[in-house]
DNA sequence: GACGGGTTAGGACACATGTCCTAGAAGCGG
DNA sequence: CCGCTTCTAGGACATGTGTCCTAACCCGTC
């Protein structure tokens, strides 16, 4: 987990506490116990908590928008790569039974708290939206792909939500095949 | 808004702050400023911040327990009940444009906190799950009520996230109207 | 009118938190 | 070796928090 700059170990280890912790409930303290460093130094990197969750956003933007490159490379088809979107349930089933998901649990905070940052929060959302409008799109959906986009983002975070408060794994599974289903009659019905 | 005793007036308060503010960013002060009585007051009302927490779970349980038999009397068939459910999300629409879904933001919060009371807030979703399951039981799903009943709850999870994220009404609108024809097709297969 | 239990107000207390300052250590170019 | 910038440690400070104590008040009963 360590990057190499205290810097990216500060953000990665923020990035991981909010995500466990929720964003207020992590305290300076936290994060530096975690990096090892001292209160004082924090302060050197950081001004301020809202710098830190800037710093956070923008570190999970990127790295979102490097998974979706990384799906762009290896799907050979659209459908394909619409997949390896819906098998992120899978391979993160055990964080997301326990802690949820990752965007959808920050936007909810971050709404509750009325946080400036809130619309970076949501690009987050929207790299994932507009990917999979994309993907939709190239399938042959046209005024809809933007739909369908919003309808399986929405099914996903359903599926997290659940499967964290009632700790169910096979839940996540099931509805898993029930979405991959779903897509193979969309791309029935596009041909 | 008002219970007639300052015990319920305080539950009240507190309810619809952790709705609007979440758990953990409300404070004592913050419930008794609503309520208008002192903070030593509130100790002699309730010892601890968990204690409210309890409370007002207990009163959401009794709440939503009263809305489920509200809507077992009205609903003629299994289907109109259950569109009933669906349609919540139209009746709570800005307040969920806003803040999410109760049941669903409070499980999460909880959860990142590891808070004792997550098994009774879960028991929220429990009520919704327990009693779709008996509605799609009666439409004539037998083996597959309860997987049912945990889609639509999710399908309105998710419908709740994003539209809280994006800000965005009509999506509720869309999504609704998504899920009433997907109860039709039920219905349909189950005849 | 006196009594007593339930209710209220006000504030004390210890603690955690975000923020900020200062002084020293470490690395590096000249 | 010197001087400068960057990094680090430790702690100060004000504020807000959950918790708790004490004294006064209300109000029905004897």
């Amino acid at each position: 987990m360590s990057g190499s700059t205290t810097r990216e170990q500060i953000v990665e280890a923020a990035d991981r506490l909010f995500y466990e912790q929720g964003y207020e409930h992590t305290s300076f303290a936290d994060i530096a116990g975690k990096v090892k460093i001292s209160r004082g130094n924090f302060y050197h990197h950081f001004k301020t908590k809202d710098a830190i969750l800037s710093a956070v956003i923008e570190h999970r933007l990127a790295k979102t928008a490097q998974l979706l490159r990384q799906w762009e490379a290896e799907g050979k088809t659209a459908e394909e790569r619409i997949r390896r979107f819906i098998d992120i349930l899978i391979m993160n089933m055990a964080k997301i039974k326990r802690f949820g998901c990752p965007v959808g649990t920050l936007c909810s905070e971050l709404a509750k708290l009325d946080h400036a940052a809130q619309g970076d929060a949501t690009r987050l959302f929207s790299l994932f939206r507009d990917w999979l409008r994309g993907q939709f799109g190239e399938l042959g959906a046209r005024a809809e792909a933007d739909d369908l986009a919003m309808h399986l983002l929405a099914r996903s975070q359903g599926v997290a939500t659940l499967a964290s408060a009632f700790g169910d794994e096979a839940f996540i599974e099931q509805e898993v095949t029930a979405m991959h289903d779903w897509l193979r009659q969309q791309a029935e019905q596009a041909a």
